[in-house]
DNA sequence: CGTTTTTGACCTGCGC
DNA sequence: GCGCAGGTCAAAAACG
């Protein structure tokens, strides 16, 4: 079983801008691949936690006119690797795929099919580089991991211990 | 047969 | 207000 590297940015700076593609130093950690064994880089980048303003999606409408703030972690993952499906031991359902405007490849958007769980990710291939993918999570599991991967909860402990929730 | 993926439509925020 | 860009829904297909 191969494994791939994960290199761990500093802790999130307050204008820590999205360079996708850059510099990032920091701890390591391994991580093993699943599927076909392959091994590849990854590159951790902690987003700060961002004020987002949560409104009904659809037609229903459950909250009206309120302005509730919830800060929202998200984290983007960085790998080199050559399959954008990641198993970091949670189970996801692809629930939308959308080309976004810069890049030539769409972004999918996953979320977590455990109970009550509000995690989301997306998944996006970057145009410059195919071999990168950028992998950003959006919330923090309420449940633990089924499978034994230790070595990403333990990254997920570290960052859930930079964002303060 | 149950679950996940696919895919277009729909909704929302933002800039002009 | 309108149009664009991004995010989500939902129905049907695909998959085991």
């Amino acid at each position: 079983m191969e494994k791939y590297q994960i290199f761990f940015p500093s802790p999130p700076s307050p204008s820590a801008s999205t360079t996708l593609g850059g510099g990032v130093a920091g701890s390591q950690a391994y991580f093993n691949d699943n599927e076909n064994g392959k091994a590849a880089e990854t590159g951790i980048q902690l987003l700060d936690a961002k004020m987002i303003s949560q409104g009904g999606a659809s037609g229903s409408s459950e909250i009206k006119g309120k302005t509730k703030e919830f800060k929202k972690h998200r984290y983007a993952f960085q790998t080199r690797s050559q399959v954008d499906i990641l198993d970091d031991g949670y189970r996801w359902r692809k629930y939308g795929q959308k080309t976004v405007k810069n890049n030539k490849f769409p972004r999918s958007y996953y979320k977590c099919t455990h109970n009550g769980c509000p995690v989301k990710k997306q998944v996006q291939r970057n145009s410059k580089d195919e071999g990168v993918v950028v992998t950003t999570y959006e919330g923090m599991h309420t449940h633990s991991t089924e499978r034994s991967i230790e070595n990403f909860e333990d990254i997920l402990r570290q960052m859930q211990t930079y964002t303060p929730f």
